[in-house]
DNA sequence: GTCTATATTTGGATAGAC
DNA sequence: GTCTATCCAAATATAGAC
């Protein structure tokens, strides 16, 4: 009859994922987050070493996973004899919605996600370089095949700007509440169309 | 044969605007910014009281202008017989566009706004709503002009969705470089036209 | 693996001389 | 208006008992 065990590491990621989103990284210390944990201080340290290595964590823990649909996503619509701008767009969107409206406290790591865009931080750009630059390149390739006039260069600022309005889009959609009557999943869809027209918009010409 | 004297309040300004741009507001320190601006640690207390009301005045320098100039954009749109949503975006995105591409540190300026929205900060939203509120009001209402089929939450959102991912858009467009061959007034136009497209495929529907 | 206690650094703010 | 010196709070990090 014991509640399920969430462990010191679980918590403290959880803490220090809400209060990112709250407060940024450097606006959020570790006493706070350990004090939001219901842990000691120390234990920020003995488990992830320092904060810095910490805040990785904190992104390592979603990103594996939600990297890994966007990339599934982006196989099965690669398979498809015709796809196009709004298909490859899906795939990058659509697990990152569903992740910014689930209930367990996506919805603060996707503004985690859009605040590592709006600061630009050096050290944790290389972070995520060195980490999932695979799925960008995989995107990028799909994006030329479908928007073939834009050379390479313009094509990837263009991309580094979309992503970076749609991951704030994002972060902001998981606070609309839905229309009343309307499902779940419809909300979730008709939030997804307006992203992928928004950024088929910034992306075409 | 002296250097233009910039006084210390204005030294101060310009390095903290350019630091909080790079560090964010709890990131960068007083002491890099009286470092960097080369005057004395207590210079800040003695001319802007706390680090809190230098925030403050980092934004009024830039906000006032920018903020008179776009009321003038939209009043010129006001004017005409028949005006479209374009013409509003227009209003909104062509001083600020204007700004990051400015000479004098104004990219600098754009992306601490986009900061700004990313921080979801309180204080600085009351600040902001405070002494500003009446230009998003004169805005919200030539939308609703133009997007009739909006209810005002729907409108107020995306409103608020939009100008996000628009200042996050155009914080990146300070740094793209414009092509050889074109000239700087064609060059922001173009770039303008993008946002304009792109932010009204936010807004339509 | 978790705690208390503490070392060390850094940051915001102020007092008081000039 | 500007400087030096200093106070005090808060932060990261670690040492060492349990």
């Amino acid at each position: 009859m014991n509640a399920p065990h969430f462990s010191t590491k679980q918590r403290i990621l959880d803490s220090a994922e809400s209060l990112f989103a709250r407060h940024g990284f450097a606006g959020a210390s570790l006493r706070q987050v350990t004090a939001s944990a219901n842990v000691n201080l120390a234990a920020v340290n003995y488990h992830f070493g320092s904060k810095e290595n910490l805040i990785n964590e904190v992104f390592r823990r979603r990103l594996d996973s939600l990297n890994e649909e966007r990339l599934a996503a982006l196989a099965e619509v690669l398979k498809q004899p015709r796809f196009g701008l709004e298909d490859v767009l899906g795939a990058f969107v659509r697990p990152a919605l569903a992740l910014s409206m689930a209930e367990d406290g996506g919805a603060g790591f996707v503004r985690v996600l859009a605040r590592a865009f709006a600061e630009h931080n050096e050290r944790l750009r290389k972070f995520l370089h060195d980490n999932y630059s695979h799925v960008l390149k995989q995107f990028a390739t799909a994006f030329a095949q479908v928007l073939p006039h834009l050379d390479k260069q313009e094509l990837y600022w263009r991309l580094d700007i979309v992503s970076g309005a749609l991951t704030y889009a994002m972060a902001d959609f998981g606070v609309i509440k839905r229309r009343p009557g309307m499902s779940e999943l419809q909300h979730r869809d008709l939030a997804a169309e307006h992203l992928i027209k928004f950024a088929a918009a910034g992306l075409r010409t």
